[in-house]
RNA sequence: GGCGAGGUAGCCAAGUGGCCUAAGGCGGCGGUCUGCAAAAUCGCUAUCCGCCGGUUCAAAUCCGGCCCUCGCCUCCA
């Protein structure tokens, strides 16, 4: 594509032409999921923000290297673990299975790599030590911390100095550390804790070193995309960039960060800590799991998004809309003719422009809320159309199709049961034409009442499935 | 206190100097089509983009001031 790719970078907080470190190729990284929990919407929208970004990179002609980790070791697996009487690591695995269940719901691609954090040890303990050895990290009785003082860029990501750092404080007191904003790249277990041997003794590693050393390994400083939710850009990210470049004495660790606006429930981010959280699991009993995409899809990915009580209904009706326009269009290409149709010409332009119009927002930093607008529109435009021949239709489905793909957006679903629902709806054709309406309406309603919907129009009835399962009568 | 994001129709939301007398989604009202239902379609639903000034031939978009909302600074996607 001879798009210029233009990215937000939340280190120079500006758009900026988008350069790979090699042309052609983009490797990028996705802070994962701390394995504690089910997933919720938060975690959804960021991981579909992240999901788009890759398929856009790849539409655009890229080979892209995409990880994204587990951090399965942490103080409140731990201690979640501990209450279930539950060893950590089996913990940990169940939220992992969990995961792959909602993401693949969800139709987010397979990453490259899923790197672990309990299967990196040896790298993070090489990490700690070379820190130790330059002068970035001292420990305290069994503990390892960073000194954020020896690094001169501390706070850049944050726009923060270390003194409006520590001003705004909420940091709880730690006799042991030689400053406040020191962060442990090591902790010592307590007894009874599950730990890894280390220079320094049983411990594990701290929260935010096992990211840089699985980057360092899979990718090496200078890779291009590190993505996260807004919440991760401190101290999160600013502690990966400080170690990571310590470390290696290079510059920088990542060339852009990416940030995805967080997800609220009624002013206050949905987090686990707070305890609003919606679960993922749930909401896709309720509804299609396409809903929850297209509704993160609706907005752009770095605002943030509140949670009210008809989101989910918005997103379920443009669902539908897309679904029944799929089908109807199908419909419509399967009768069409193929000679030369009189709105040809007309069905082009509209096409070209669209495909440029959808480009455009894409890459003035995958704008996918503006392409997902584009492809409404085009929807709208196709609708006015009175015919076409069947190359030109299928041009405009092929289009389609693809600019679904990119989006993430499954809109065709079971062929296996639609076989079955066929041999119905023909039995009822036949009987409407003799007009036994009483009976068609009865068959329609009960198929209605299975959660399909059912829509009879000059080029034969077309059904899908409906978006919402507590539509279902 | 510091840093950041934002205020666009009934709701959500894109647009950030002229293509905007402002995409798209949801909803509402009226018409067309249809065996019915639904879908679709047509018309109407912001003469205007938080407020006040300024710059400009031209501003929702730039500048200044004010008001308000949200997030981060503590574990979090």
């Amino acid at each position: 594509m001879k798009n210029t790719l233009l990215i937000y970078n939340s280190l120079t907080r500006k758009k900026e032409v988008f350069q790979s470190r090699c042309s052609g190729e983009v490797s990028m990284y996705v802070c994962g999921l701390t394995t504690q929990d089910h997933l919720h919407l938060g975690h959804a929208k960021a991981f579909v923000t992240f999901d788009v970004i890759r398929r856009t990179l790849e539409y655009f002609g890229n080979k892209v290297t995409y990880l994204t980790n587990f951090t399965d070791i942490d103080d409140k697996i731990i201690a979640k673990a501990k209450n279930l009487g539950e060893h950590p690591q089996f913990l940990a695995e169940r939220y992992i299975e969990s995961y792959f269940e909602d993401v693949k719901a969800l139709n987010i691609k397979p990453a490259s790599f899923y790197p672990r954090a309990s299967a990196h040890l040896p790298e993070i303990i090489e990490m700690v030590e070379v820190l130790m050895n330059k002068g970035f990290a001292y420990e305290v009785g069994g503990d390892v911390y960073f000194r954020v003082r020896e690094f001169p860029a501390y706070g850049a990501l944050s726009g923060q100095s270390l003194d409006e750092l520590k001003s705004g404080a909420r940091i709880e007191p730690n006799e042991t550390k030689e400053d406040a904003l020191d962060f442990a790249l090591w902790k010592s277990a307590k007894p009874s804790e599950p730990y890894w041997n280390s220079p320094w003794g049983p411990g594990r590693p701290g929260w935010h070193i096992e990211c840089s050393a699985m980057n360092l390994k899979y990718l090496g400083m200078g890779f291009d995309i590190h993505g996260g939710g807004h919440d991760l850009l401190f101290p999160h990210h600013e502690n990966e960039i400080a170690q990571s470049e310590a470390y290696s004495g290079q510059t920088p660790y990542a060339r852009y960060f990416m940030h995805a606006g967080l997800f609220n429930l009624r002013e206050s981010k949905m987090s686990k800590s707070v305890g609003n959280v919606i679960s993922l699991k749930k909401v896709m009993e309720i509804y299609d799991p396409m809903v929850v995409r297209i509704t993160l899809l609706k907005s752009h990915y770095s605002s943030p998004m509140d949670f009210y009580p008809e989101l989910l209904d918005e997103g379920a009706e443009a669902l539908l809309k897309l679904k029944d326009f799929y089908y109807h269009f199908k419909m419509m290409i399967n009768q069409g003719s193929n000679a030369e149709h009189t709105e040809d010409q007309g069905i082009i332009k509209t096409l070209d422009s669209f495909v440029t119009r959808f480009q455009e927002h894409l890459a003035d930093d995958f704008n996918y809320a503006g392409s997902l607008g584009m492809l409404f529109q085009l929807l709208n435009d196709l609708n006015q159309i009175k015919g076409g021949s069947k190359l030109i239709l299928g041009k405009a489905m092929e289009e389609i199709v693809l600019a679904l793909e990119i989006l993430g957006l499954k809109v065709e679903e079971d062929k296996e049961v639609r076989k079955i629902i066929e041999m119905i709806l023909s039995y009822r054709q036949d009987i409407r034409k003799n007009g036994k309406y009483d009976e068609a309406d009865q068959i329609r309603s009960s198929l209605m009442d299975l959660g399909l919907i059912i829509q009879d129009s000059p080029y034969g009835t077309r059904f899908y499935r409906n978006t919402k399962r507590n539509n279902i009568r």
